[in-house]
DNA sequence: GGCCCGCGTGACAACGTTGTCAACGTGGCC
DNA sequence: GGCCACGTTGACAACGTTGTCACGCGGGCC
């Protein structure tokens, strides 16, 4: 018995099954014209010799790099379940991630992606907010007709190849449970602009204001930056004013972070005299003081839905039927309460 | 003009430069016999006919896979900080990142890795712990032989391919800080066992302890898993001592911030009654109330540095004299303040 | 019975680079 | 002047797979 194997080849295995390595390869890539003994014959060879296929000989030959990429923006906070999820659906598929985050102002980005899909450096693109907002990036895309999906774009319903959540509906709802907590005076704290999932989320906002029959205000629906900075100037202005909201729903949970900093800074109680709401459900939704109640976004199962439309899209099939919205559900925490008598 | 141009090959390039397609192949690998005039000709043609290599051929002929493996725990928290960190270092040197995430009780991972390495899949490995502390896997990992940076193993001088921080030494000065406020019952929760920076950490606050000539007590000094809850439960526990601890330190932010939790819902105040004290500076910490005083560990520039010395090391060179221990810095915040009077 | 078609398989040429080795020219040294 | 060393370059064969096409064989159809 030899201590030092040298790694089996295609070849060695098409030996030991009697066949040639053609069908061997045909055996690899789960082609359908191979005869069932055959196709034994060769999977027990290939056991018994442990070949473990030689990724670049394929990528050279096929012409593909069994690797997606993921597109992100550096400092985006959620990169790390979105990746957990793409990386469960590549897993599953054989496939590798290969990671690719934007600094801001990069202005490269476009050239990078470019090389990204002609060099060939990866076989499709996953992209993600605030990326797929950047015209000049979605326009290389579409010039080398460069295979992706998009997470969390606007409108799941203009673009077969992206998945998305419900943030107008689920926003909507949130909005009926502030009412339902008696709240009249409720502040929304919007996000960055350019982000279309943010406008969506507003837009559930008004719609409950309106269905409520409350009026909105300009001072009470201030636009942040997504920050938890631009939270806490907000809130700090939002608290200023007279009378003060009783509740105050952001946009995400980073800006709502910012708004309880600022209003235990003011010794405003929460939930006593304030109640606040994120979107989201980061991380540390969970643990600041009190308790953030938010809404969860599903990014991780996103992601992974993603990463599978991507790899059909690869295999040229359609999108197919499944739905490719994925709801965002109400987290009730500690943050929120009845509002305060006047 | 020809609005779609086929991509340039390196027989395009040898063509347009009038040199044989190896003396290109020497341009683009910096193999140093080269005449400059050759080169300068070389490169001009690459530029003229935008020239990239196609990474696929590369790999085949040259055996490597300009890939870096980055394995990590899928829930560590801290990975998006590493992986920006490794990301720098692999785009100035051309190489990319292959991320892999292990999950919990995953047993696999040695016949992952054995499978990353002998695939070849990557180049090396960046290894951070939990995973530095599985046995199997680096049992795996060394009879492969496979090239490897560890990030924040126990000793630096142990392991020249490895980069740590001062876990001790930045401990053992948090420590003191806390008595110059005053304290005198000082608890300290200890982080997962297995790990041994969080060993390190743990033995920096009792350097202190002695040098203050505080008895060490093992009530005071419980043990946690590094998550937030065990955070919330020792916390607890802690103050339900009478005496209660005036500070409590624990080995990372995140039982930090569970201690925080446990002390809100009991009433306590902070830093009034308690101060509270971290290891990490994760990004939450400077967004809990009170904002958390902590020990900012430099994730990312260990991160890129361990990319550089497994790039040396792919390169067969030395680990080099440079630092391989990076300072970590405390960050006083608001959660730390003088002891209260008895 | 001849024809055609489709299935299973194999021979052979790609794929675009890098490694090996040999060839060439130039200059220094005996 | 002949020889060797060295710096520069090129021809050619790898690298291990997949794509293309052709081949043989059996069965259904007229």
């Amino acid at each position: 018995m030899s201590i030092v194997t040298k790694k089996a080849t295609i070849s060695d295995v098409a030996e030991l099954a009697g066949v040639s390595i053609k069908t061997v390869s045909r055996v690899l890539n789960h082609e359908p014209r191979v005869l069932p003994a055959t196709r034994d014959r060769v999977q027990a060879a290939m056991e018994t010799l442990r070949y473990r296929p030689n990724s670049s000989a394929r990528r050279l030959a096929s012409n593909r790099t069994f690797l997606l990429g993921l597109v992100y923006h550096a400092n985006s906070g959620y990169i790390t379940r979105i990746q957990n999820g793409v990386l469960e659906a590549c897993h599953a598929e054989h496939y590798d991630l290969l990671i690719h985050p934007s600094a801001t102002g990069c202005s490269d980005l476009p050239e990078e992606i470019s090389q990204m899909i002609s060099q060939p450096k990866v076989d499709g693109l996953i992209l993600t907010p605030p990326v797929i907002h950047m015209t000049e990036v979605m326009d290389v895309v579409a010039r080398l007709d460069a295979p992706y999906v998009a997470i969390a774009r606007a409108s799941v319903e203009e673009d077969p190849w992206s998945v998305g959540t419900n943030d107008r509906q689920a926003c909507r709802d949130m909005t009926h449970h502030l009412v339902d907590l008696g709240h009249r005076r409720i502040a929304f704290v919007r996000g960055n602009p350019g982000h279309l999932a943010m406008g969506n989320r507003f837009l559930g906002f008004r719609d409950a204001l309106a269905e409520a029959g409350l009026e909105e205000r300009t001072a009470w629906t201030p636009t942040g930056d997504n920050s938890f900075e631009s939270g806490e100037r907000i809130g700090n202005a939002l608290l200023a004013l007279d009378p003060p909201p009783t509740a105050i729903f952001c946009a995400n949970d980073h800006m709502a972070a910012g708004v309880m900093t600022a209003a235990h800074r003011r010794g405003v109680s929460i939930p006593g005299q304030l109640s606040v709401v994120g979107f989201d459900d980061i991380p540390m939704a969970g643990r600041v003081w009190p308790p953030l109640t938010t809404i969860r976004q599903p990014l991780g199962q996103m992601a992974r839905l993603a990463a599978q439309l991507l790899i059909r899209r690869l295999r040229g099939q359609d999108p197919g039927d499944e739905e490719r919205v994925i709801s965002s559900q109400p987290v009730l925490r500690e943050s929120t309460g009845p509002a305060p008598r006047d």
